[in-house]
DNA sequence: AACTCGTACAACCGCACTGTG
DNA sequence: ACACAGTGCGGTTGTACGAGT
């Protein structure tokens, strides 16, 4: 059985609204607010379906919204979000205050996929997780997947490793001027400094991480909370926080690489900390 | 001036998710 | 557990407008 349609469409406008609309349905939700967009057109007396007026309320009529060009700095935004999380216009929007999701759709597919073909392929996300001190205390995954041990000596040989990785991958994608294919997360300082306990992982432990791939965000096998952490982009002048958001499934979580990825990702949701990326070469922060 | 074509963006459509009775 | 209404989301379409011929 299908569900009834959101409006009854006989006798209802359809296409552009007219700013006396527009008009009608501010004066509206300003007075009224907007409990109910299905009730709503009828109250206000509008020849208009309530998805409609949610449409127009929220993708051009809300107060915050932000008309205008999207800066430089917006659009690289998104391209890096785009990279993360794919198609997921709402929870790139999450991250621009005043954009709508509509318009970050528009603009990417007018505007900034474009950009990415003109450098002739699109930058791919790949990249390892590795924490190195200041992490909370987790006994249980630490016997297994780290070592206390606070000399930094195999995060150097770390990013000595990843470095060569990312140069390697670079040349290979043929992709060098703005965003490489690498990605690489040297540390992170958790918040809460009172139950620390500093990991470190050796080279073989590094090896049989997971590589955070396109598939990484979207797996079914991956299913986790959402986690958020700092990225401070290694010349120093570009600082984001990235909010990861995944799928609430833990339960059918089966990872082949190993129980890794239930630590490493376990320790980002507790520390939501900064991440500090290694110097070397160009990457893409995806 | 008239027409065609491409671009930008607002709006629509259908499906998925969530809350509720 | 189920059905349904309301809402959110992403893909797609429609239309206005400017550039080119």
């Amino acid at each position: 059985m299908g569900r009834a349609p959101c409006c009854d469409k006989v006798g209802l406008k359809r296409g552009p609204w007219t700013c006396e609309e527009d008009q009608v349905l501010i004066s509206f939700i300003q007075q009224y607010g907007h409990s109910n967009w299905r009730a709503l057109p009828k109250q206000a007396g509008l020849l208009r379906c309530g998805k409609s007026c949610r449409l127009r309320w929220i993708n051009y009529l809300k107060p915050d919204i932000k008309r205008g060009n999207f800066t430089k700095e917006e659009e690289d935004t998104i391209i890096q979000l785009h990279e993360m999380m794919g198609n997921r216009w709402s929870a790139i929007a999450a991250r621009l205050p005043g954009r709508t999701d509509n318009e970050i759709k528009n603009v990417w597919h007018t505007h900034l996929k474009k950009r990415l073909n003109n450098h002739n392929q699109t930058p791919k996300l790949r990249g390892r997780m590795m924490i190195k001190e200041n992490l909370h205390d987790d006994t249980q995954n630490n016997d297994k997947n780290a070592t206390t041990n606070s000399n930094s000596t195999s995060a150097n040989n770390f990013s000595d490793i990843t470095s060569d990785e990312a140069r390697n991958s670079s040349q290979q994608s043929g992709f060098s001027d703005d965003f490489s294919s690498f990605t690489d997360v040297s540390s992170i300082e958790a918040p809460n400094s009172m139950d620390e306990q500093k990991y470190e992982a050796n080279e073989s432990e590094f090896d049989q991480f997971p590589i955070i791939d396109d598939t990484f965000w979207s797996s079914p096998e991956l299913c986790y909370d959402s986690f958020s952490m700092d990225v401070v982009f290694p010349n120093g002048t570009e600082e984001s926080q990235y909010q990861f958001q995944t799928c609430q499934n833990v339960e059918n979580t089966s990872v082949n690489q190993g129980d890794n990825v239930d630590f490493w990702l376990d320790v980002l949701v507790n520390a939501g900390g900064t991440l500090e990326l290694p110097e070397f070469g160009d990457f893409f922060v995806g």
